[in-house]
Order: C-alpha cells, then structure tokens, then sequence
DNA sequence: AACGATATATATCAATTCGATATATGTTTA
DNA sequence: TAAACATATATCGAATTGATATATATCGTT
C-alpha cells in the first residue's frame, strides 16, 4: 500500500493539511506506520494531479499559506476500491535482532546495553499507546492500539525472560579490546 | 543500519557470492529484514569500493561468472564498530493494521476475509520459523529465531480472540455494494 | 513589553531500498 | 531430451527517508 492511498483513508476523516496529516500518523498511526514531510507533501500533490483530493489556500492570519485538503467523490471511491484489494500483510525491519543475530561478535557489557535499551523503548511506546486506551475509537482503531500493546508486551516480556541466561552464558568475543560501554552515544 | 553493513556481518561466516547473501536473508533473516537483489550487488560493489570486501571471479564450469565475496581486516573491524555503535530499534510497516484502522469503511464479508488471511500468514511464517530451531545455532541467532515464533503466535492469537466479536459487532459501510468478495484478487 | 522557545506550516533533495525485469548457464525430473 | 527449476548477476524507475531550509504564530517568562 502506498502512502498515497493512506493520505486519502485519512482524509476520510476530515479536511486537513500536509501538516495535520502527519500529526495524525504520529499519534495513531506511528507504532505501525510512520511517514515522513518529504513523502506526505508530495503524495499529496500528486492525488490532486490525480483528482482524488482538491486543495484551497486558507486565507486569514495563518501561517505561510495554509492550504487544505479534501477528498474528492473520486478520490472516496478510489480509497474504498484500493483498501478492499489491499492484501493484509506486514513488513518488519528490527535492527535490534540484527544486533541480537551477531550478539557473538558483541562484547557481554554492550550486549546487555542493547538488550536493556531495546527493553526500555518498548517501554516508552508502551507509556504512549497506553492513555490513548481512554478515548473513544471506532472498534477497528481500538483494535490496533490493543493489538499493538499486546504485541509489545510480549516482546518486553522475551527479552525480560531470556536477559540473564544470555548475558551469563555470554563469551568475550576474540580480539575483544573491552573498551568502556560509555564510549558510544 | 545499513544494507551494506549488514552483508559484511553475513560475510563474517564465510566468503559468499551476491546470490548466497540472498539465500542467507531468506532462510534466516528474513523475519526481521528482508532485502532485494536489486540492494545487495549495488551494496557489495560499494564495500568493495571502500576496502572492505574483496571479491575473485570463480573459474571452472560455474555461471555467468560467480563472484565470491570475502571481508577484508578492514571490513571486519568496520563491522564491529558498526555494530557496536547500532542503537536497537525496530521499524513496523503493517498494512494489516491499515486495513483495520479503516474496517469501518470495509464490508463485513470482505474484513472477515482480511482477519482470516492474516491468520494464515501468521501460520504459515509460523511453520517456516518452528523448523529452524531443530538445527545448531548460535545462542544470539536462536534468541532471533524464538522471539519471531513468541511474537508471531502472540498476533495470531490476538486475531483469534478478537475476531468473531469484531465481525458480530460490525456495521456495513455506508454505500456498501455487497459485491462478492471472490472478485478480489 | 519583549524575548526566546515551541508549534504550525510547506518545500526540496540526495541517498537508500524495493520490486520488476532481463539475461544466461547448470541441474534435476518426467 | 525437453521442460522446469536453481544458480548467478545486473539494471532501473519509483517510493520513501531523513536532513535541511524557510517563515510565521503562539505561549511562557521575566
């Protein structure tokens, strides 16, 4: 699925900016699909080559030259078509099992700095995700905030579980200059 | 991190060719990052540019011309403080997820389809992963091996607990045309 | 009231990666 | 012996990231 099509369900749900749009990936949408200026701003310059939105300068105080986006009746039915034909799937990029795959190259104290980073990220999200329980959603959003807690909790909780046996089964790796962990940023 | 850094890490187990480094993404990485041909001659062709790999051509009986790839002292030493120098992180990309957040706007019939083939993928990447675990391993490769099958049982069964109240609460979109679902590809 | 920090808002661009396509040879199977 | 499959490399347009630049509005503090 391309962001353009994501811009378009986004708009489904309201008029909005290029910058609003990335507020909303960033409060719901971040912990499955972010999206950045440089691709948003384009995207959307795009769907009204295409017809699937309209835009209108907004005039009156604002900021450089505000302008917004709605869909288009086109646009709404492109969205529907693309979204049905859209076939469930999901991309993992973890740079953290990369690290956890050539553990046996790392020395035991950067080790268990990795580990115990990587446990106290899924953490922060987890503080994120969390309050945004207390508001209302449809059953679809609801479902992915809960879907998303529950998935990190587990992750968290294998690393928890698996922490000490690794570390103190751990050996230095050869040529290891066991330099200070504090070195790295 | 980047794709070339990674293809040093898999050269750290044995010279390979370009085709072996894909070969070893899709039988061992691949659960937590994939990558293309169309990456992984550019990335080994740069290595070679900066000193960190060097590569001879194969001769006798074998393809076009099978070039072999091995890491240099430089190579190696780049690639530990490569890795050292990784902060953990995973990257999500789920359009799974996308179709849920917009399930609102999709057909009761067409969303149970979604729910019902996200399932089987997870349990057909499921039993990709469970074999694995029957070979010799690293204690790092085995941690990325079972927390893929923890994490993955963990969404199929969340798919599982939720789906029939999902479907049972759902409401037809406005403007639904009940088309038959077996149109979609 | 003035100042600095933060939020709102858009735009651009090089670098990275994907995914499709093309090409050619070796090996296994029916 | 032909077809199907596995081995092997290369290229390229398109999508996306992440950094950078620019400008105005608003809020908090002294």
């Amino acid at each position: 699925m391309q962001l353009k099509t994501l811009c378009l369900g986004l708009l489904e749900m309201g008029d909005a900016t290029g910058y609003d749009i990335k507020q909303m990936f960033e409060r719901s949408l971040n912990h499955f699909h972010a999206a950045s200026y440089g691709s948003i701003y384009p995207a959307l310059k795009q769907l009204e080559q295409e017809g699937h939105v309209r835009s209108r300068l907004e005039t009156g105080g604002h900021h450089p030259g505000k302008r917004l986006f709605s869909l288009t009746e086109q646009g709404h039915a492109h969205f529907i078509e693309s979204l049905t034909g859209t076939e469930p799937d999901e991309n993992i990029r973890s740079e953290f099992l990369v690290l956890m795959f050539f553990s046996h190259l790392l020395e035991t104290a950067v080790l268990e700095q990795k580990l115990d980073r990587m446990e106290a990220r899924y953490n922060n999200k987890l503080e994120i995700l969390g309050p945004l329980l207390d508001q209302k959603h449809t059953a679809g959003i609801r479902f992915t905030i809960e879907f998303g807690i529950s998935v990190m909790t587990a992750k968290r909780d294998f690393i928890r579980k698996h922490r000490d046996k690794l570390l103190s089964d751990h050996k230095e790796p050869p040529h290891s200059k066991a330099l200070p962990v504090e070195k790295q940023r």
